[in-house]
DNA sequence: CACCAGGCAAGTA
DNA sequence: TACTTGCATGGT
């Protein structure tokens, strides 16, 4: 008797992927030029709107601030001011100036050399930081450095607990710890996972209800 | 008008 | 450990 019992089933949570990435294809996330601007698009993105958070982007690059010494010399203030489109503006120009005091302790603001380190301590020191919470922190080593995490978000979670998968109130290592054991440890699915997560929970998967026939996962019931 | 967005930190019990 | 609250703008 051997417990080989479920060995031929695809696992749900690569099913779930394969179905998204028929659906929606590519999405090619996160935009972004350079690494910082991804790290910066990291913390400007929290509990916030994509479409946002650009604004606040393109004002940074307007006024010649996309870049760690810049950041670190602005005055809290106008710094505020400029990224103000992004929301929570205050507490995110406080953000910004202590990821780039990181990033110039840890690596001289040398994000090449950053992504020599390895990911778990790397993941740790990201914690650290003032500003930095497990999502961004994932979100930075897998889109600006990557390396190979998954990033759980509110959606990600919804998502698989409404498909049964989890239970609602998980923390955010256990979902994450869920999807790892059962994914891909590589970069390029692990970007496009999140990705289609994210969108096919804009589209069917919102707080309040759930339910549209045209979901492609077809089971995001009312709740 | 209500509700939401690619969260996090700090405070309280 | 497990809640609660403040943070803030722009879109639907």
């Amino acid at each position: 008797m051997k417990k080989r019992k479920r060995s031929k089933k695809i696992p749900e949570v690569r099913k779930i992927y394969r179905i998204l990435e028929s659906s929606f294809g590519d999405l090619g996330w996160w935009p972004g030029e350079t690494a910082f601007e991804v790290v910066v698009g990291a913390i400007l993105t929290q509990n916030t709107a994509w479409s946002n958070v650009e604004k606040a982007i393109e004002a940074l690059k307007k006024n010649g601030l996309l870049n760690i010494a810049a950041i670190k010399k602005e005055r809290p203030s106008r710094l505020a001011r400029i990224i103000r489109p992004s929301g929570y503006h205050r507490m995110k120009a406080a953000r910004l100036k202590y990821v780039c005091r990181f990033l110039s302790k840890e690596c001289g603001g040398k994000l090449a050399r950053l992504k020599k380190q390895e990911t778990g301590a790397l993941r740790k020191k990201l914690l650290e930081v003032n500003g930095i919470g497990p999502e961004t922190a994932d979100s930075i080593l897998l889109y600006a450095l990557e390396k190979p995490v998954f990033v759980v978000d509110a959606y990600t979670k919804r998502i698989f607990s409404r498909h049964g998968l989890i239970c609602e109130n998980a923390s955010y290592d256990e979902v994450q710890s869920f999807v790892s054991e059962r994914f891909d440890k590589d970069v390029r699915a692990l970007n496009q996972f999140h990705a289609l997560l994210v969108e096919v929970g804009k589209r069917f998967c919102k707080k309040k209800r759930g339910l549209c026939g045209e979901c492609p996962l077809g089971v995001l019931l009312e709740r």
